[in-house]
DNA sequence: GCGTTTTGTCGAAGCGCTTCGACAACTGCC
DNA sequence: GGCAGTTGTCGAAGCGCTTCGACAAAACGC
């Protein structure tokens, strides 16, 4: 593995002009430049990532802290990781993965022993116990999240609660009064998930304020849990015509539930999912959907990491416009039902 | 940041001793490695990788290059993912996360720099490409998959070829002869990945060991793909009374449309799958299935990375023999219906 | 009780890079 | 034509660690 010096020496430079071919930091004549170049080629030099890490402090590298346990929205996480690592990579930058079990300690691993630049946490809690960590942390963190305490931190996400108002307004609007949610298992709310919490709020403030009449209820996973979601729901608000559902998993059970019972989506009843776009088009209906739109949250949230990175100036909270795609499961309720 | 003299010095000693006492490469006294301890605890002393890296040649990290398009199988993929990150981690290892699209340049970029000591490869292709490449890198490597050319490099993967042999022998147990295989996309045939290719070939040969009547077909993602390839099958082959399905995400539209056809399974159609458990049990009939054991492949795939690095014998193809559970998706034809 | 190991510690070199200060050679300007 | 500024390059220091050789002190063998 030739080194700065054999390039140097072979380029007839010293090591430090090859370094600043490298890094365009002070002006370099064009035909020096050409022969480091044609060295660097020949030779096929590759400069040591710790040797510069050492020298530079800096490492290129970004953590990012998914949730690992084969749990739910595993394709969202999937989509997530995807984004950042290609929007890393155009950064010049690659991406260490770490679990979120680690909890803590992970982090204070990699920040401390200088693996990284940069932190970029999923699955955030509401009052997420790694947070008093990061803030200590000398590298900067983006989390993918909205927790309840994010002062000074960089948070990027969908704003769920304008999510859930979208929802309840286009449902609203086309004539629905009485409203189901089924959300995510109880598991995600009993680690106020962020994303599950500021979906509900959303919810139940707008429905406050369009006068509906809704019902809300986790949904467990499997064919099980939905069946006494549903249930639940049905005793709990009679004649209900609409489900909001913010839960991938339970959409495909949901409906199949719903099939099997008589009642048609959308004539029966309609629904409004919020999930990524490919799940919703993947259902026997097409559902009409609100995007998770994990690609541009986490490309942004990189985005937000580089300019940490060199102090430019960032929006601390970034949440963004949720869209509602029309498809073909909500349909307008005639006055005299309603 | 505290450094390693900083530690002596609040200890007492010199900076290599703090060295030994971390790496327990040299005998130190109890008392000196106590006095030591304290001082990194008290100091929050984390050792830069950096630095680490450069002086001793050894990074503790690994590649783990995964296909992160958002193509089929994500779920396994995520599975695999986790099981090294864990493994890894069980061995003081962190994981850098590439793309499979970064392709040859990706592989060759992390190595040149020494910013991992092997690389986990997913997703391998008959022919790959990068096979030459890794060939040349001074880190060994692993390969989840068994490409034609694999002399000298080390595999890890279900044995997929053993696998299609028992899930025939089962059916044919159980009286079937007439038996259709739904393969994968062909775009994953197209690219010639090794598990496909290698189940395929088995199916074919235990289908003529065993004196049966079969046929295969690959299978389009979507509702559209799986149609078409049943009605391939079925036109193929009249009277089939079996499928073995080696597509996780053709299952639940499959079940779904042999369901809207009226043919019950098991009573009409038997059904294997090749699949994880969890999915094979979370369709509306419990599965006959065999696992893909992507924890286990994961976990021995950085076992092999670990021997290698520490030149320890290895098994370089290492096939992990399949194992069937039965459930509830077939059915023993009674002999009049032979 | 004297050589011989073993045990425990230190100092120094060096891993491969970046960066700072120095400086020579130009360039431009009145 | 002399002074300031720019351009292009070099040498050396230093980033924080590991590791090698050296060596004193203790333990061992006969």
């Amino acid at each position: 593995m030739p080194t700065i010096n054999d390039v140097a020496r072979a380029a007839g430079v010293s090591p430090s002009t090859v370094s600043y071919v490298l890094s365009g930091r002070r002006p370099i004549s064009a035909e020096t430049r050409a022969r480091v170049q044609a060295a660097i080629a020949e030779l096929g030099f590759h400069p040591h990532a710790g040797a510069r890490a050492l020298a530079s402090s800096k490492t290129n590298v970004l953590a990012l802290v998914a949730p690992l346990r084969v749990d739910v929205n595993v394709p969202v996480i999937m989509q997530f990781a995807t984004a950042v690592v290609t929007a890393a990579r155009s950064y010049n930058h690659d991406v260490l993965l770490l679990t979120k079990d680690e909890g803590t300690a992970g982090l204070e691993r990699v920040a401390h022993s200088t693996m990284v630049d940069a932190l970029i946490l999923m699955d955030i809690e509401r009052d997420d116990v790694r947070l008093p960590a990061i803030r200590t942390l000398k590298q900067p963190s983006v989390l993918i999240g909205l927790p309840a305490d994010h002062a000074g931190v960089a948070c990027v996400d969908l704003d769920f609660e304008a999510a859930a108002a979208l929802a309840l307004k286009h449902l609203a609007e086309h004539g629905h009064q009485r409203i189901g949610l089924v959300g995510p298992s109880p598991a995600v709310y009993r680690r106020q998930t962020t994303y599950a919490d500021r979906f509900l709020a959303g919810f139940l403030q707008t429905s406050n304020e369009l006068g509906l009449r809704t019902v809300t209820h986790p949904c467990e996973p499997g064919a099980e849990g939905v069946r006494a979601a549903l249930a639940d729901l049905d005793t709990e608000l009679p004649g209900l015509t609409a489900l909001v559902v913010h839960n991938e998993e339970a959409l495909r059970p949901l409906l199949d539930l719903l099939h099997a019972a008589g009642r048609r989506v959308p004539e029966d009843v309609s629904v409004v999912a919020i999930c990524p776009r490919d799940v919703a088009t993947a259902m026997p209906v097409n559902l009409t959907s609100i995007d998770i739109p994990a690609h541009d949250v986490g490309t942004i949230a990189v985005e937000t990491a580089m300019r940490l990175l060199d102090n430019r100036p960032i929006d601390y909270t970034r949440l963004l416009e949720p869209s509602l795609v029309e498809r073909a499961s909500c349909r307008e309720i005639s006055p005299s039902h309603r």
